[in-house]
DNA sequence: CAGGGTTATGGTCGTGTCAACCAAAACCTC
DNA sequence: GAGGTTTTGGTTGACACGACCATAACCCTG
């Protein structure tokens, strides 16, 4: 009975479980953490885990992920929720099929997210103790959260997304302590200034300045997100728009 | 009823169906091509639709597009086979709920892709019929498709898939073209060139030239694919190595 | 209040890449 | 052989990048 494979018919489908799981990064004391749960029940019981839960089917996949977002962190109107990947090997969970659509929520750091709406217990834990493998993770989320870093690691430097992961009002070496923790690089701070505003409409100068630290320092300036736009074509050698040499 | 959300537990969970839809994007006649099937049932019955078919319970999410795939067009070993996205909307199938894991298979062109193994209706359609609505597609892949367009043009410009497009031995004019294709633009031969042969290891010199068309032209060189990377960290301003400036 | 420390911001400048263009080489057809 | 076409190599001005210096404006300590 293997007729209309290519057309698909719903019609004795093998039927699987479908979740939606939401990798929550944010910016805590200078470095990336994320938002794990505990499991309370088998398997992996005890185990740290990705938060997630079942789409439910009057429901879309984005507002599966919002909702289970609220949910978990009590955050609405996802500042920055993307969908990066779907995982469905037949063995990543123990009793039965279960396929994955992993999102990427990036939050500025909020007291308070560790206690969800739910009684299980949830924490903010460092990437890097992940990372290294001091933490292990329930299922193939070790697997997912390292393709979430990456994920947010290439948006970073295409994508205007590095806002999301300040406040609603911020200076530029928050900004670039942000492009430096992800990357784990150091960036000079005269030209990074000079980079990002350069880019017209993507930080906004407010008239204020942010009171110095207890290091002392210049004062310095605040600015607010504007549009978080997409780089535009890093296509080279364009021709400028009469002729053309070298055609076919 | 709402316990342990957080951490999925798959008794109870409500059903769907899940399936795996490949975007068969190929270059034929020096215009990029997609490749579809006519339906023969209904809903949407004798509309146009991007090629899948359901994931079985035993086969990971990239094995049933391989399986797709090799079922679709005969083609083995997929040369270059990603997942880009998953769509789930609950009106996106009159009939029930599905959630469908889309890829992108890019296939230099080959003859007798059209006929697949199946008795459906199979053809090789150029993208610019669909993109300006000349054929409406079933249920969503015009969706579908605009992204994995848009998807391979990024794709293109960070990463080396070009080279999926041409034949085992190409010239540079010909990887040009799928650029030029791909994103609708003129580029200089000679640039061009410079470019691609400056990313070492990414095309190899056979040490053969290519017989020139009709038109004439001198012989050009032909190459073959190389390793086909990951372009590296586009981050700028890191420092070199000693001191950091403007801290915290 | 003076001084040292720290951060933010602005400026400079050599190097390298990019893009536009030119020119020669090597083929085709007529 | 002439004219046309394509590939390939070369040149050159403009501009971005990266490294570094200098100054401004705060902190803290004495």
């Amino acid at each position: 009975m293997v007729v209309e494979t290519t057309t698909y018919d719903p019609h004795g489908f093998p039927p699987f479980a479908v979740t939606v799981d939401v990798v929550v990064l944010t910016m805590s004391d200078g470095r990336l953490h994320v938002l794990l749960v505990r499991r309370g029940v088998p398997p992996f019981e005890g185990m740290w885990a990705i938060p997630g839960g079942f789409k439910r089917p009057e429901e879309s996949l984005d507002e599966a992920a919002q909702r289970e977002l609220l949910e978990e962190t009590g955050v609405d109107g996802a500042s920055l929720l993307r969908q990066f990947g779907a995982y469905g090997d037949p063995e990543r969970d123990p009793r039965m099929n279960v396929v994955t659509i992993a999102y990427i929520a990036v939050l500025r750091d909020v007291q308070g997210i560790a206690g969800g709406t739910d009684a299980v217990a949830a924490a903010l834990v460092p990437l890097s103790q992940i990372l290294n493998g001091k933490i292990e993770l329930a299922f193939d989320h070790a697997q997912i959260l390292r393709d979430a870093v990456e994920r947010v690691r290439t948006d970073l430097a295409l994508t205007g997304i590095a806002t999301a992961f300040v406040g609603p009002t911020f200076t530029l070496a928050e900004l670039r302590a942000v492009y430096e923790e992800v990357w784990g690089v150091q960036l000079d701070a005269a030209n990074f200034r000079r980079s990002v505003l350069a880019e017209k409409g993507w930080v906004i100068s407010t008239g204020r300045r942010a009171r110095p630290g207890p290091e002392g320092g210049k004062p310095a300036e605040l600015y607010r997100a504007g549009r978080m736009w997409r780089h535009g074509a890093p296509i080279r050698y364009a021709q400028p728009s009469g002729k053309r040499r070298g055609s076919k």
